[in-house]
DNA sequence: CGAGGCCTTGACCGCGGTCAATGCCCGTGG
DNA sequence: CCACGGGCATTGACCGCGGTCAAGGCCTCG
């Protein structure tokens, strides 16, 4: 659980209550490559933080399937749109190596929200930071071409490349593996 | 002020106090057409309601205006990467028609947070919400075509049309006017 | 009435899409 | 240990959406 603190800590130092209180509704999850964490249609109810490992959330639009986001060691990996809104979600988390994950309860995180206004305020922090994230992209997705966005994609992360398929990586760059692999024959 | 709490409503319902001191740190404000509210570059340190009028948020992308969204009555706009992060934004916010806002104080704002819980709370819900209709919108973009979006667009917020000169919905929906003005011919 | 902003329309072009063939790597079974 | 099959990546032929450039119509406002 040591990593996970080490992560909330860039957002918001937490009382050692707050931390036994988050480590009691978590659990340490092992997965093997290529498994799908929770199947689609269902209603996220958990966050999860990589310990180890490689993430991906997607989904299939039109018989397509779609990767949304990627997501490396030490950080956190949520379908967020069904979480905040209770509806069921399209879309399913995917590990695509061997991995370790907590996994924590979301029901049960928002209930301490009410008795640790610190952790509230924490996961409102990391949120913010993603919401942020997001926006950047959009204008990343709107006014640059295929080739601007995949060497943008090298550039800020490089270990994408090493570690997930292409047919994965052009379908978060919104172009297809065949595009994919004309612009990197290019160089 | 009013308006505002009802809005607020939606979220989470505030105790007497904490709309009191919501409203202390907040000013109505009344632009005519075509103004800004603030210059492009300095930190983003207020939230807006709209209680009148129209107002979008641009930016400019090698010389050219782009519109990043639109709000229209009963509605929040601020801009959310610089208020996040305190690092001076490239966005800039106008008023379409001659308006009328609320305008409040986030310095002041997130000072509340430590004394009002349920404020902290009523603005995390605001944001999360505004969180999940970006990643929808990322999606739309990524994956309809031009004509689809404008579609959807005069499906969900017609207003828009009406109210909104066509250059600038054109850059709202990721290209240019002269593609729009073809889209919209076709009928 | 002229000037300038906004929108439309035509001619032309290039990025990225589809379809299909081929190469390559790897796991499985005879 | 090799043969085969299937998944992944690359490549070629072809096409259409949306881009640019430029001209023209239509308002509004001085």
């Amino acid at each position: 659980m040591e990593s996970l603190f080490n992560f909330f800590n860039k957002y918001n130092t937490l009382s050692k209550e707050g931390e036994k209180a988050i480590a009691e509704i978590s659990k340490i999850v092992e997965i093997k490559k290529n498994t799908d964490l929770q199947p689609i249609g269902h209603t996220c109810k958990t966050i999860y933080f990589i310990k180890k490992g490689v993430a991906r959330i997607y989904y299939f639009k039109d018989d397509i399937d779609i990767t949304e986001s990627f997501a490396f060691e030490n950080n956190i990996i949520a379908r967020v749109e069904s979480l905040f809104t209770g509806k069921t979600s399209r879309k399913a988390i995917q590990v695509l190596e061997d991995s370790e994950l907590i996994a924590i309860n979301s029901t049960q995180l928002f209930k301490l929200y009410d008795k640790f206004p610190e952790i509230e305020r924490l996961f409102r922090l990391i949120f913010e930071a993603a919401y942020v994230g997001t926006i950047d992209r959009i204008e990343g997705i709107q006014f640059h071409t295929a080739e601007e966005r995949y060497k943008a994609l090298i550039k800020e992360a490089p270990d994408v490349l090493k570690r997930v398929p292409l047919k994965f990586v052009a379908s978060y760059l919104g172009i297809t593996q065949v595009s994919l692999s004309r612009i990197r024959g290019i160089r």
